[in-house]
DNA sequence: CTGAAAGCGCTAACAC
DNA sequence: GTGTTAGCGCTTTCAG
């Protein structure tokens, strides 16, 4: 079972040059006679040589891939995210190897290791719900491990990260509910420890208390649907809908999909018997019924902004000592779901 | 920059052993003493040592990773057949390395290359919509590269296929239109070469005939949503409406959404001006305005059966007479995207 | 500008 | 049972 068994040896023979000759031709090395570079480039392009990847990575140390750990890949979010990472990938020559979590800490941690086993040049992380002890990438990033953080962002580490305004999104979310007259405003996210959850929340009580809007606990409902059971999830809903809000912010394209299950299953009509904005990047937000207002976060750019990053602290020599901390702008998309509420005084 | 910097020789060196015992222990070995074997598997573990993949693929002639090629994997049923691929390869240690066309056979091409210099075992494709020209394969095939195809295969290769009955799926789909008393049933789909494309034609031919009705070839429509231009989609599918169809098949998950973007734009209800069925896995389906109906096929499983079937080809010493042509079956979900019409006599 | 040769980390004959 | 050794295909000094 032998594939691709050409190898540079076969070529220079075919050619009468040495190995390195070949070698060098082909990595475009500087000090290589135009001639026989072309000869062998047309030569190895003919015959459609590949050199093996693995021949040379063992030898030069890297592999010219990068890691990329996430949750799930089948979510809108990530995936357009995936797409940024693949387009810088790509463009520079790089293979980039994902590996899902499905939200659990032991997998993130037996994901880096093997990403670590196959020599990645880099890694790209989104932290999981679950990791509370980021030791580990600690570690390695004093081993000056490339690595950049993004979405999901650890605290007390020294790295780029990216991710997106958070705060900001969802202030702006419950502003907009506030201008529509909507005042009784519920909360919704998935696990309550997470940075991206957590600074939601602050932007969501902020906005309220500028309204001089009291905030009610009962309002505030954290569901993780990776560990509950669905028959929970609806009874937590149905205890948050017990409260009577008259709109709703909901965190996490998870839990939009589901919260819309509930509302039809449970006849309750989106806007006029409440009003729901979700923090999602469902590209079909359109074709839903009704159509859905979304917080939408730039996923691809995102993406490739992480990409950029991890190459700048791949290629340089020198410590990196300076970190960039990117925040990109959510955007707001109006859609049906958020009506106009009449404010009876 | 040096990660995973020990290597057997450092846990030989500790242990007092050689290079090779650490080998032999590490990949659980017969003749090894069970006491060397656990004292190097503790050891391993507890200095959190990975074997260099690159060096131990190099010189074993194998990755223990499979190639995937697919159009897209920001589609709902790719994603859900690399959800299955995932499930066996995962059992099975093995890494996937994932290739996107986007529908253009250069960059297939240059996909397979790539993954064949990355040593992979075995390789998983679905053809582009733009290949016609197999011969690269069959050379392939014939150096008995282990390869699978799915979803969209090619006709004259001697190797295992899966994919669903496009056939019968089309086939039930205009039943039921018929049966809901539509009788002026359009077809629209993308690539019309494509196998799985003139299965479904044909199904739903065969469909129309059996209930006694002359196809309209006014009905039929081919639009490759990647080469033509949003500005000709629109057109061609306003020529469409124009033969006046009370009902239409859509092949295609690119065409469910684009297609039901026109309706809206265009003021079509469906299903009252248009009853339309999907052959779709999207499976937020339920929450689109209106529910669509949809053929869907068995994406997961898909991937599971042909990526068992793959590693039945690596594994295998002997060469492979036998060759399966799996089809799975399409199930139909009935939603509000199809009424019932009145046949007026 | 090009070739010879050493070795990246690992495995697998082949010895003992 | 375990050690010795010769490469896997490539890059890269170091010589010419």
């Amino acid at each position: 079972m032998k594939f691709n068994h050409t190898t540079i040896k076969d070529v220079a023979k075919a050619l009468g040059v040495s190995t390195s000759t070949v070698s060098r031709a082909l990595s475009d090395n500087y000090q290589i006679s135009e001639s026989t570079k072309k000869r062998v480039q047309e030569y190895s392009q003919q015959i459609n040589f590949i050199p093996n990847h693995m021949a040379s990575g063992l030898k030069a140390r890297k592999s010219k891939s990068i890691g990329v750990v996430v949750n799930e890949i089948a979510n809108s979010y990530f995936s357009q995210v995936l797409d940024g990472i693949e387009s810088i990938a790509q463009s520079k020559g790089y293979q980039v190897i994902v590996q899902q979590t499905h939200g659990h800490k032991d997998k993130e941690m037996a994901s880096v290791a093997y990403l670590i086993s196959q020599s990645v040049d880099g890694l790209l992380v989104s932290l999981s719900p679950e990791t509370v002890d980021i030791s580990y990438f600690k570690e390695l990033c004093d081993k000056k491990m490339p690595m950049v953080f993004f979405d999901s962002v650890p605290e007390n580490i020294n790295t780029h990260k990216v991710l997106c305004d958070n705060y900001q999104g969802a202030y702006d979310a419950v502003v907009h509910l506030l201008d529509h007259g909507y005042r009784r405003i519920a909360f919704l996210a998935d696990a309550k420890h997470l940075s991206s959850v957590r600074e939601r929340f602050a932007g969501y009580s902020e906005a309220l208390s500028c309204a001089g809007i009291v905030m009610n606990e009962d309002n505030v409902l954290y569901c993780n649907l990776k560990s509950e059971s669905h028959m929970s999830f609806e009874h937590d809903m149905q205890k948050l809908m017990d409260t009577n809000p008259d709109s709703l912010l909901v965190c996490g394209d998870d839990l939009t999909c589901e919260s819309i299950k509930f509302f039809k299953k449970n006849g309750i009509r989106i806007p006029e018997d409440l009003a729901v904005i979700y923090f999602s990047n469902q590209d079909l937000a359109d074709l839903f019924d009704p159509p859905i207002s979304t917080i939408v976060q730039p996923a691809y750019e995102i993406g490739q902004h992480a990409t950029r990053l991890l190459f700048q602290s791949i290629s340089s020599k020198a410590d990196i000592k300076k970190f960039e901390y990117k925040k990109f702008q959510c955007q707001l998309q109006q859609r049906a779901s958020v009506g106009n509420n009449v404010v009876l005084i």
